[in-house]
DNA sequence: CTTGACATGAGACAATAGTCTCATTAGAAT
DNA sequence: ATTCTAATGAGACTATTGTCTCATGTCAAG
C-alpha cells in the first residue's frame, strides 16, 4: 500500500504499450471476420501466451469490447472544423448522419460489443461496467455553440437524452423491435433529436437567458 | 422422421408441464434475489438434476429468458382505465414511469433476454429476428386520445421515437454508457417523452388540424 | 396389479474461462 | 557488457457450460 507510486509509468512501458495493442489488434482482427475468437484464439493471433492475455484484460469479453472497430469512425473535429453549419439543429442532425451510417456499415462488430458488454454486465453482477463510449465528446462538440445557454442541468439532461438516439443501441431498438429500415430509421432520428435540442432551447430561453436559474416547475 | 406425432400430447404432459415450470420458477426466485445463478444452482433450487433442466432448456441463457418477471408487469388499460389523466404529456409519463420501475426491477433477466437475442442475431447473420415487445401496445394506450391529430405519418415517427425511452435498451445507455443512475435516468426520459409528445402535437396544430397534409418541409 | 414406455438421476466427458506458480527471456540502468 | 527485474511463457488447476449414456424410478394404460 505504501509503495502505491503509479504503475502507469513504471518499468518498461512502450513493451506494455506494444502487447496490449498487439493483443487489442489481434481480437479486433478477429471479430472483423464475424468470428467469437475464444482467449486462446485471440493468444494465438497476437502471438502471445494466453496467460499474457489475461494480465492485460481481466476477461475475454471485457477484451472483446475494447477491441477496435474498423471502418472509419468520423472525427467530429472534422465535421465541424468549417462553421457552414451553424444552426444548432442541424448540427446534431449532420452528427446524427455521420453516425447513423457508421453504425449501420459496423453493425456486426458493433453487436458483438454489445453482446460481449451485456455478458460482462452479467456475470459480474455487482459492478457497473461502463461502456466505452465517445458520443459524449461527439454530442459536446456539435453542441458546443449553445452549450452556454442552457445550463449545467438542462444541457446534462439533452446530452443523456440524445445518447439514445446515437448509440448503436437505437439500431437495435430500430431493427430488431419496431422492424424500422435504415432510411426509416434515420428519419424518426433526425426528426428526434431536432425537436429534443429546439425543446432544450425554447425552454432555457424561456426560463431566462443563462445559468441555471428556473430549473423545472414540476 | 416418419413417427414425428405432435410431441406435444404425447406421453406424461402433466409431468413435463409441472417440472418445466418447477424450473423456472426456482430460476426466477434465484433471479429475483438479484443473482447471477448457473444451471446448478437453478436444479438445485428447483429439485430437480441438471440434466433435467437441460432437457427443458437449451441454454442457461434460454433458461433465464424464459424465467418469470417479477414485479406486476404494468396492464396500459389498467393504467388508464379511469379518465384521470387526459394530458397526452401525462400519460406518456406516467407509461414510462410504470414500465420505468419495471425495467429496473427486472434488469437481469432483461439483460439476458438482450443478449439472449443479439447472440441470435450473429448466429444467423441474415434473418432479422424481431423482438417480442409489447411497448407499442403501451404506447398506442397512452396516446390514444390524441392519436387522430397526428396523422399517420407524424404518429408513427412519433411512436418509433418513443420506442427508444420505453425499452430495456435505454437502461443499458444509462446505466452502462453515460452512466447515471435510476432516478437519475427517470429525469431524463420524462423531459424527452414530454418534450416529443409537446412537439408533435405543435407540429400537427402549426400544420393543419387533420390527416397528413402538410408532411414536413424538409 | 402388472408392465412398459417415459421421465429422471447420476455421472462421465470435452471445451473454455479464469487463476496461479514457477521458470525463462529480454529491456533498461549502470 | 553485465546485471537486475519486469514481462512473458508454459502449464497445472478449478469451475462452469453443454452433451451424452446408462441405470432407476414412476406414471398410466391395460
Amino acid at each position: 500500500m505504501t509503495t502505491e507510486k503509479k504503475m502507469e509509468t513504471k518499468g518498461r512501458v512502450n513493451q506494455r504499450k506494444r502487447t496490449r495493442n498487439d493483443i487489442l489488434l489481434a481480437a479486433g482482427r478477429l471479430l472483423g471476420e464475424g468470428r467469437s475468437p475464444t482467449m486462446d484464439d485471440v493468444a494465438a493471433e497476437a502471438m502471445v501466451s494466453r496467460a499474457t492475455a489475461y494480465r492485460y484484460f481481466p476477461s475475454l469479453e471485457a477484451l472483446l469490447v475494447e477491441a477496435p472497430i474498423h471502418g472509419s469512425v468520423p472525427d467530429p473535429a472534422e465535421i465541424f472544423s468549417d462553421g457552414t453549419i451553424v444552426d444548432p439543429e442541424d448540427r446534431i442532425d449532420a452528427l446524427e448522419s455521420a453516425l447513423h451510417d457508421m453504425v449501420y456499415d459496423n453493425e456486426i462488430q458493433l453487436r458483438a460489443m454489445m453482446l460481449n458488454s451485456l455478458k460482462l454486465s452479467l456475470e459480474n453482477g455487482d459492478g457497473v461496467p461502463v461502456r466505452q463510449s465517445r458520443r459524449m465528446g461527439f454530442i459536446d462538440a456539435a453542441l458546443g455553440p449553445v452549450r452556454a445557454k442552457l445550463g449545467k442541468r438542462s444541457y446534462e439532461r439533452l446530452r443523456a437524452a440524445l445518447c439514445l438516439f446515437f448509440g448503436p443501441e437505437s439500431m437495435i431498438v430500430f431493427k430488431d423491435v419496431l422492424p424500422l429500415g435504415k432510411d426509416e430509421a434515420r428519419k424518426v432520428k433526425s426528426w428526434g433529436v431536432r425537436a429534443l435540442v429546439r425543446a432544450a432551447l425554447e425552454e432555457a430561453s424561456r426560463n431566462g437567458s443563462g445559468s441555471d436559474r428556473g430549473k423545472k416547475r414540476k
